[in-house]
DNA sequence: ACTGTTCTGTAACCAATGTTACTGCCAGCT
DNA sequence: AGCTGGCAGTAACATTGGTTACAGAACAGT
């Protein structure tokens, strides 16, 4: 496969991961967004300490925040949007894995963070997102120290291992077709839109198949009445 | 696919998962054991309460430690041996996720016991196994408690999450005759052993295949003089 | 309107894998 | 020896998905 990638925002655009002071006005957003998020979740002093350390950001869509071989400094908690986890070989070919949604946080960053070890993935933005970047200093501290977010922290490797699992569920059990419309979905899901903006080239790549097979598939889905095609973007209908 | 498989052995036939109380033979054992494979990760105060609220258990191969739907109430220390750990979709298609060795536990059972989920995997052993299992009340206690037991229980994890990405990498980019090779080279290591006693049909579950085409690809890979194939084991050459 | 680019549709073909069916072989049993 | 059940080998065929090649439609910029 020697088709290129459509180039990538990368992070070095957006520096997401410095952690400069923020204003008092983020300070109040993030409080607010912050208790809607993760208040049933944290106890109040934690909470607090998210506020004092946390840094909120807003990052547009396409925006690649951690890439394979990267070291990861800090630690999202998302606040709205969602990011998506790809996983690529060496030869450059890639698969979706899952996306991380409001309200959670990415295991695999918090692996990293641990071990101090590279990332395997990468991971970048599927649509506009907030989120709030916390020092990794703090996972080990607040492991000791919090309950919650002893909790919070395994539920997310649990959901993790979880969406794994579906992954390896989908590629190892169904047919493309089936991963095919799963897929638009999930997208149309996430992005509360049936209208689902990309190209057959980038679902290809996000299912590791070519752009052909996925036009062919697309074709069949139009005809079962699924969906329709357009330029740049595919009308899932509602069932 | 309708081939029924090989009935297994259910735990119930071994009550691995209550706790009566061990002789001193099996203390003695277990303290030596334990000393030996978590001695370096764990403080002295942990491994103690290892001691004491441990359980050791000496399981044959083939056995299934916990079944799909099934609730966990123990989590296992591996001491010596290897657990099996088995995908199934609704349609009782199989597919082979990852082994479990020794100095390891089943980051799984870690999720379920903190969500007091059901089980999403089988496991069972594959070799003749020794392991130790902790109550999972002492999960949560341990894990304020003891930074070792943290670092422990989050490295799990983090082994977990590779070797799932490893099973997803085979899937999506290896083809049907790499990962066998890979499979089989996988077996031997455990085993400790060129001689892999298993059938085709077995082969052909585990990488979620059919029987034909892996004595197709056994046959191929005999003729490559990778191995060689005799009734009822394969003996891998050594490269 | 003209041009180059990107996206999509489609045909023809190929490779990998899955399916069905049948055969012979080996081991254990009587 | 003869029977039986499980295992392995193989052919023939079907299906799925991957590849190559090409054409037309939509769009952006000039």
């Amino acid at each position: 496969m020697c088709i290129l990638r459509k180039p990538f925002f990368f992070g070095a655009l957006f520096p997401i991961f410095e952690f400069n002071r923020h204003s008092p006005r983020d300070t109040n957003t993030m409080q607010q967004e912050l208790k809607e998020n993760f208040g049933p979740l944290f106890e109040k002093a934690l909470l607090d300490e998210i506020l004092e350390v946390g840094t909120l950001k807003h990052i547009p869509e396409g925006v690649v925040l951690m890439d394979i071989g990267g070291y990861v400094k800090a630690m999202p908690l998302l606040i709205s949007g969602a990011i998506k986890i790809v996983r690529e070989d060496e030869q450059g070919d890639e698969l979706l894995l899952y996306f991380v949604e409001k309200g959670s946080t990415c295991a695999m960053t918090l692996t990293c963070c641990l071990g101090e070890t590279k990332s395997e993935i990468r991971a970048l933005t599927e649509t506009d997102t907030v989120l709030v970047m916390i020092p990794i200093e703090k996972m080990e501290t607040w492991a000791a120290k919090y309950k919650s977010w002893r909790k919070f922290v395994f539920k997310s490797y649990h959901n993790r291992l979880n969406e794994m699992l579906a992954t390896i569920d989908s590629i190892a059990f169904l047919k493309m077709d089936e991963r095919l419309l799963n897929l638009l979905k999930e997208k149309a899901r996430i992005a509360k839109d049936q209208h689902i903006r990309t190209t057959h080239q980038e679902i290809a790549f996000e299912l590791h198949t070519s752009r052909v097979v996925v036009s062919r598939l697309l074709k069949k889905l139009e005809n079962l009445n699924e969906l329709t095609l357009h330029r740049n973007y595919i009308l899932l209908k509602k069932k």
